[in-house]
DNA sequence: TTGTAAGCGTTATCAA
DNA sequence: TTGATAACGCTTACAA
């Protein structure tokens, strides 16, 4: 109430209820060995007094934080402007809303880790729940033997997924679904806008394309590479239309570059899906934002983050979950694909 | 280094260096007073022990915790799909970068702020920024008397307002900027699509607008409210046209909305800038992911961020900062004006 | 059911 | 320049 009333301590709560702090300690933390007369003087106090545990000293004491990272390596305008971070990020406070734990979020690209990780490693968190488009940066190794760690989607260093808990999407399906639908709308001269080849979404994806092709008995019409960024998909789209090769349909491998696609497409004169049917990968709302709008497969990011905090507490409470837990993506069809 | 090497303490550290513990605290905290063979003993030391402070310890002793708390009461989808938040949240953690701080970030639309406030008021941050679009939730109030607080914009309640820190953007002179683009285009039916009216932003950036026209001896040809989305952007446009009066320039007080505007106008078969010209507000890359680009008044969200970092930090150090620091929106001509 | 007392890992005060 | 020695506010055996 009063502007600068430094928080009461447990010590004026227990005199306050005539109790030892022992007893204001028990009650605090629900324990059932207190008696309905103590437990209503202590709570009587703390709300006169405002009470309001500190923190630092119930970490110190207790050795638990109640509190989990987020680590994030990208830059910020990385982190916001994906709509898929938006989507993982809201199922991890989705689930987490329903426990005591806060999150602490760490955008992680500018200071190579070096802050996340000493904050990490000071015992400031019981465990970190890591998101990245790529995960190669290594410091989340270091990261990892400080505390339990969840991450989204399977890390790029093979020796750090053999072990890593992860929750991922099943990509290869992810990129099949893309392919077949394009396949079944009758295209022939398919060509894929793929991701980096050094991050296994983009390996998957472009494996699973492939795969839906070859069975189809059909060959890729080109394949160029993009980095995710809308701008890497119509640079991608460009390179494409330059070979000469004919190509009647565009698997990107996420929205962002499927759009940057469609651009290119509908600035050189093409029509979608007239012309060139597309499909992007991951149903974000750009999706529903370009016209025509785009067919996309839809990964499961929402539930996706609900899974990563609740491995991450099955890790915290020492219940060994499963290492490795897969979420299926599906095909969202909409107007891009039919001729 | 050894998976589960539990983190030396202090104690470790000065046995291992042959030192006190004090001359550990001393070197770790960069205190002249110290030898130098002791120093270059503790450091090799704590390299060899792979030694981290302790953070709760520290913050228990020390009495502050090097973590400043990011409020935004919003919930994720929000959050992430505006890229204001992305260019704020930028400038903060730039300029926070080149401290010691470390950001502890709340989305705190789903608990009513509960958990954030009990957090914020258990000592565990040494100051809040707070950055919402409708700061009207009541639980600001609780955080900002418990640690030093930095709003982005003016607050909605006045008597919050007339006392708090605060990091605005000129919204009058933005409104001005929009809309004199319009009247100095040759544009005379000019109307608007404003934000809410229990909004600082929404209110200035309108009347602004009307001081524009006003000086020009023009009226307002229409005012629509929406609510900062593209939905409500365009369902305003909708209704603005429905009104029956004649339109030719429309000025939006966001982006958002300026896109929902520009797909409606597009849909009944109007041209921009041709028909009517838009002007939209916040120069976000939504301005230039539309076609045609949308003139838009820029506003310096990434200083706002940086600047807030530097109030607060100033408010922590007890330096009495400035309690309002206003920075000025500018134009960004694009091609939705000009005939 | 309650209280006592011993930490938890730092910083900070004071002497030396 | 260094080292004891109290805090810091809480949890948690252990006793009662």
């Amino acid at each position: 109430m009063s502007p600068a009333s430094s928080a009461a301590t447990i010590e004026e709560v227990a005199a306050a209820a005539g109790v030892s702090r022992s007893t204001v300690s028990r009650v605090v933390n629900g324990s059932p060995a207190v008696s309905p007369a103590a437990v209503a003087a202590v709570n009587d106090a703390i709300a006169r007094l405002n009470y309001v545990p500190n923190r630092a000293a119930r970490t110190l004491a207790s050795r638990t934080t109640n509190a989990i990272a987020l680590v994030v390596p990208e830059d910020p305008t990385r982190f916001f402007g994906d709509p898929f971070f938006a989507t993982i990020v809201g199922g991890i406070y989705r689930r987490l809303a329903e426990t005591p734990y806060v999150l602490n979020v760490f955008l992680a690209s500018d200071d190579s880790g070096e802050k996340a990780t000493a904050y990490l490693r000071g015992g400031n968190v019981d465990g970190a729940l890591i998101v990245s488009h790529h995960a190669r940066d290594g410091f989340v190794a270091r990261i990892a033997d400080a505390v339990p760690v969840v991450f989204a989607g399977r890390p790029t260093q093979p020796e750090i997924a053999q072990r890593a808990h992860y929750v991922d999407v099943d990509n290869v399906l992810g990129g099949r679904l893309g392919a077949g639908s394009l396949i079944d709308a009758g295209r022939t001269r398919i060509a894929t806008i793929a991701g980096p080849a050094d991050m296994p979404p983009g390996i998957d994806r472009l494996i699973g394309f492939e795969a839906a092709l070859s069975d189809a008995g059909l060959e890729a019409a080109g394949i160029a590479v993009g980095d995710f960024s809308e701008a890497s998909g119509a640079a991608a789209m460009r390179e494409l239309l330059a070979s000469g090769r004919e190509i009647d349909a565009v698997f990107a491998a996420n929205d962002l570059m499927a759009r940057g696609a469609m651009s290119v497409l509908s600035e050189t004169g093409r029509s979608v899906p007239a012309d060139i049917s597309v499909v992007g990968f991951d149903d974000s709302v750009i999706a529903t934002q370009v016209t025509p709008r785009p067919t996309s497969v839809r990964q499961p990011s929402f539930e996706q983050g609900e899974l990563m905090v609740e491995v991450l507490l099955g890790l915290i409470a020492e219940e060994a979950p499963e290492r490795v837990t897969i979420v299926d993506p599906e095909l969202v069809v909409r107007d891009s694909v039919a001729r």
